[in-house]
DNA sequence: GTAGTATATGCCTATATTACTATAGAGTAG
DNA sequence: CTACTCTATAGTAATATAGGCATATACTAC
């Protein structure tokens, strides 16, 4: 039989791992999460806060629904997104505070 | 005077937390770091394990140094790596959690 | 010193991803 | 129906990055 090996992560696990991090490895995808977690919004309105083209906007926003991070609801004309999943909040934060810490820390080895 | 807005991130710490999530989104580092999180590790241990080229090994690991993921120490000859940073394991922890409730879900939705 | 081992790095090619532009598709108003 | 708006998508060029290979560098043993 096989043995179970403790909290190790199987090879399919980490691709799909290394694709939702993917995910959050664009500054333009960023930006758009930081808006929505604000609000939910149109795809016109990300357009006007974030001052990116329309095209590509509609395009990251069909990369994040794909990974589930947001949510789409048609409204008439109008595509309103909405951030669907709480864990975006948590890997941003933890990685934001990450940066500070070791910014920190690297200001400290210097003195 | 600015007007503080609350808890919203600067479009530098974007740049940087994107550069960082970019640093996990590679199954070869993922696979590094997983090694890792279970003992240090010499390069040619590293090889062994993940049967990786050693040149993409010692590459892979100097992206993980240069955010500070991993230390490296000399021993003689070789070169151990160890995790640096605990948050690492917290990221990855999240990550995993989250791609299994998210494929519960898609489960669920289809009865 | 020489030989051998461990690690890092440079070059090259293939692949992937982005932004841009234009356009297609879908809905609304008249 | 036509005209208009909002959103999605296709085509293209530029850029970035990974892997494979060869090689350089550094340490050890003799």
């Amino acid at each position: 039989m096989a043995i179970k090996r403790e909290k190790s992560i199987s090879d399919a696990q980490i691709l799909e791992v290394a694709k939702v991090f993917g995910v959050l490895a664009e500054p333009s995808r960023l930006k758009l999460l930081r808006a929505l977690m604000k609000d939910s919004m149109t795809v016109s309105e990300l357009v006007e806060v974030t001052q990116m083209q329309q095209g590509n906007v509609s395009k990251h926003l069909s990369v994040l629904l794909s990974v589930g991070f947001v949510g789409r609801e048609q409204e008439g004309n109008f595509a309103r997104y909405v951030l669907a999943d709480p864990t975006v909040r948590t890997l941003c934060d933890l990685m934001c505070t990450r940066i500070e810490e070791h910014a920190r820390k690297r200001l400290k080895a210097l003195a």
